[in-house]
DNA sequence: ACCAGGACTTAAAGCGCTTTAAAAAGTTCT
DNA sequence: AGAACTTTTTAAAGCGCTTTAAGTCCTGGT
């Protein structure tokens, strides 16, 4: 049981070791000043009662609060991927993070104002819904990162990876196997779906597929691929390679073709867009793009700091190139 | 861009309804005292001000913080789930959640200690590897909730589901279809595992299949399923049904059978454990147990509360029932 | 000796909010 | 009208830490 009065403070420090509680607090940051005898008494004092510092009296102090906030849909496995990096490079540049998650019942703005409530001096959110205007109302308030969303003609920073180059990687790796008939099933409206569709439609055009080119209808769900798999099949003449949005309808579209009877990869070379977990799996193996969640932490919190620790105003958007990700659901086209 | 001094205080607020700051804090956290005019004035100031109040200089002021720290594995779907059934839990009984994450880089040690200075005031550590004495050492400091995994002889309060209950009712079911020949992959050592296991080997005896309990080596991961799906198709006699540890291995198991040409659920039904999002997808179905996150949240919290307001000091042990969950992966033994 | 200057240390004033004791304002009753 | 309350409001003292201006001590130079 927590004993209520039992937490030390700079207070008791400072009198174990019959100094200020200042020279503690100097000691404690590392901050220059104390002398090194001070330094190694207080230390060891500090040490013996198990002190730890109360953040929110040390963020109140301060007028700084070192937080960088971040909203994440706690069910994306790639959101999982970016918090990860995003800690070890806040890190690094002396930030912290606070999480909020946006649920079915917790929308982004309640995620949000909790951030704010928090006192976070810039906010990273991933793949926000939110329309422009909204979070440029945000942006008011503290710098806002936008992370793997693409917004145009806002002042916010953004971080995200090329689809339409990713999708064009796929269409490249695919025809660098001998595949010419190659299909594109759908991943709806939606910023990123456009660009992923015109990375397709760009990458057959330079290789001369024009007449190749054949977008299904589907959008991100499994079901979507399944779907566009039966009318290829029901459509009589198969393509030998088919790229799906992402990896779920990627695994859609595999498993109706495989229980079509259709073998994968033998017949038709299947690649998603992701490279989320569901990929890695060896029953599926599939080939996919990377869209380099370490990177884009990176960058993300690089924009935060500059706002926050360089001054800059202007807004930034940084473009990452995805990374092709070779499987087994993807092999040279069949004689 | 965030303009530093413009954050409204409650001072601010005051001072436009001429009020002092105490009756506008009174107001703002709906606490008794005020008259209705003054109510209603001050909502209205802060509203138009848009102000929002400090947490940290509230949880400052006040003795408590209102705050429960979440050590999360942001891998986890599971814990995914769980995080949003504790947000909703927690907010019911008005405390706030703050997280942090557990990962290859920060280790179960810094995420607590950062959950521990935020104020948290007590800790709810989902799936801990942390040895029990850690633990109880750390519940001296708050008290401290374990979440899905077995803890005996500790004064910790740990929320589980009953594992061994859990198989109990696949098996339950798997017989309930007319199966006798079903065998079991393992998940390893650990409590867990060996709690599953328990519950198979009860199970089938219960039912007088002694004789038929076949115990396969494995763990956790897809590659161990298969492999033991190997060893099923090699060791010649096919077994009519396979419980699995957990969906990852079942997945295994169905991929291993599938490709070997025998149908799953026609020759084979498969069942997993944990009710992940891989059992959902159409391509597998899998037949499961569900943890049942929302309940296990709500105890959660609900322990937390009871020691921090109601002053319970005992430890409690809640052992929740898993819920069976019938996918297309099980069906009626063939004839 | 005496003082400038450097190296440490500390008193004290907050940070933005809560809380409590007490004052102020209203009511009711005799 | 004044006593005896009750309802509202507020002054002031923190919460645990940071920060800055102001010391206090030494050293060495003259």
């Amino acid at each position: 049981m927590a004993d209520a009065g039992s937490r030390p403070r700079l207070e008791d420090v400072a009198a174990r070791v019959g100094l200020s509680t200042a020279s503690v607090s100097l000691v404690l940051r590392g901050a220059p000043g104390p002398s090194e005898r001070t330094r190694q008494r207080v230390l060891k004092a500090a040490a013996d009662l198990g002190y730890q510092a109360d953040r929110n009296a040390s963020l109140l102090a301060s007028r700084r609060s070192r937080l960088l906030g971040v909203m994440v849909d706690v069910h994306s496995p790639f959101h999982a991927d970016l918090v990860e990096h995003l800690h070890t490079a806040a890190e690094e540049v002396g930030y912290d993070l606070v999480l909020s998650t946006q649920t079915r019942s917790r929308d982004e703005h309640t995620a949000v104002e909790t951030l704010l409530a928090f006192r976070s001096e810039a906010l990273i959110l991933l793949g926000p819904l939110a329309p422009a205007d909204t979070l440029m109302a945000l942006h008011r308030k503290a710098p806002v990162v936008v992370v793997g969303r693409r917004m145009t003609g806002t002042e916010l920073d953004v971080v995200r990876t090329a689809d339409d180059d990713g999708v064009g990687q796929i269409v490249d790796h695919l025809v660098g196997l001998g595949h010419r008939s190659i299909a594109y099933v759908d991943g709806g409206k939606g910023v990123i779906a456009t660009d992923r569709r015109r990375g397709y439609r760009t990458a057959m055009r330079r290789h001369g597929l024009d007449e190749q080119i054949r977008v299904l209808h589907g959008d991100h769900t499994e079901a979507a691929g399944e779907r566009a798999a039966r009318q290829l099949l029901d459509g009589g003449q198969l393509p030998t390679a088919v790229a799906a949005f992402n990896d779920q309808s990627a695994i859609g579209v595999l498993a109706a073709l495989t229980r079509a009877g259709v073998a994968v990869p033998g017949a038709v070379s299947v690649a998603g867009y992701d490279d989320d977990a569901l990929s890695r799996l060896s029953c599926f193996s599939l080939t996919t793009v990377s869209q380099t969640a370490e990177a884009q932490a990176r960058h993300a919190v690089t924009a935060a700091v500059e706002r926050l620790d360089e001054g800059r105003t202007a807004a930034r958007e940084v473009v990452l190139p995805p990374r092709l990700t070779v499987r087994g659901s993807t092999t040279v086209k069949s004689a």
